[in-house]
DNA sequence: TCTCCGATATGATCTCGGTCAAGGGATCCG
DNA sequence: CGGATCCCTTGACCGAGATCATATCGGAGA
């Protein structure tokens, strides 16, 4: 996994090469260990972090301990962008799956940039708007969907267009469970039962390998654009 | 219910006499019945829409019909601004409650008023950073909490500061429903629990009045701040 | 190679909420 | 006044998924 600059992430393609530099020395390096907790829900939302190398999951606990994954971010990503946008608190709770480098950028310094770059105002609406499409999917599978229905279309979000049917998981199944909002027995059950059903193959390794697609798609329901 | 004028949304605070002046002239004024389609989840989104008068609620349809309830909006409020940021579709679909009056704003003159105004953009960041916490909150509830949990933790955020402890349902029971996520039946029962348990008294007519406060909130769980 | 431990699988039950069915009760209208 | 319609309530039953319990797998380290 190489290493990445300022310049890699997609959130600051619109910035020229001298702001990226004095961004550079603005940004604070932070590093963490595995399973180390980076914020937790309610903390006052003081900047956004931009993932150099590792993963961190950002999620919800209930009452009674049960987590919601509401997302997994990486090298390249940020999170917490929208919890400055509004000055209050996070509204969720962030800790890293492995050692992870981070970058962490002040809101008051983002604030600045975004004022000398009005353009990039534009982008991250764009990046707002993206997450929150990306919240409403997760409304609807968790509202509307069953587990099967859930996990197919998690994975046929995910198949790449090309010949290698398979899936590559960005986290273990485990986590996935938390993700998709079903408990780690149920999606046992489900991955064996898509396989017994022909539509997946091997599903070992954070590998999973797509028999047929065709019904793959058909149990994510619709949404899976042509 | 009074109209409102463009200088009433919250959304164009920002903006100067002037200003509000000339985007009068670039919005359009569009006439809706009641139960009438406003836009289909998959549409191109064209631009967003403000809400003079009238209810309009935006929602996601599952494959067998059923229907979550996202949002509802009335007079002074705005929805679908998410979806221009990212030029893409409508990701749900919106449809009026009664018989509603909108603005229409074309996703092209809105991004030339934010050219025009760069402290818009901010504040409309802010806007979506706040819809984005509350698709985070119904995520949240969908995921980690059972209907009685549900529907307190609705009824706790709405319920005013001061003394008249009403909440009155801005829908009807059944939309309210679909907006948490459970059955008709099953939010009858939910309502006749905490009734039973002492929690709310009447619930009529859209008019539920809570009797003991601290366990409305016991019962939401948390995130209700002091 | 052996041991340990976290991640995964599988079986046996339980239960919340969904489904199906049958009323109320209010409002509007002929 | 009777009927039609919409919204809500209540009851009986059922089933997907949670829970509880146990077994197995596979990688890291001694």
């Amino acid at each position: 996994m190489p290493d990445i600059s300022l310049r890699d992430f997609p959130l600051f393609s619109q910035l020229g090469e001298a702001e990226l530099q004095q961004l550079e020395s603005q940004v604070q390096p932070r590093d963490y260990t595995a399973r180390q907790r980076i914020f937790e829900m309610g903390d006052p939302a003081l900047g956004i972090y931009l993932v150099k190398n590792g993963k961190v999951k950002v999620f919800r606990v209930s009452p009674e301990g049960a987590e919601q994954v509401l997302g997994v971010f990486q090298g390249g990503e940020e999170f917490a962008l929208a919890a400055v946008f509004h000055g209050g608190r996070y509204p969720a709770s962030a800790e890293t799956l492995e050692a992870s480098q981070l970058f962490f950028l002040e809101r008051e310094v983002l604030l600045r940039l975004i004022a000398q770059n009005p353009e990039l105002a534009l982008h991250m609406m764009g990046t707002l708007a993206k997450k929150l499409q990306g919240l409403v999917s997760m409304v609807d599978s968790l509202a509307l969907r069953d587990a099967r229905g859930r996990l197919a279309r998690y994975l046929s979000h995910r198949l790449p267009a090309q010949p290698p049917l398979v899936v590559e998981l960005p986290m273990s199944k485990t986590l996935l469970s938390q993700h998709l909002g079903i408990k780690m027995e149920t999606l046992s059950r489900t991955f064996r039962g898509l396989a017994d059903e022909g539509v997946l193959g091997s599903t070992e390794r954070g590998r999973i390998e797509v028999i047929d697609r065709d019904q793959l798609y058909r149990a994510a329901g619709d949404e899976v654009p042509v």
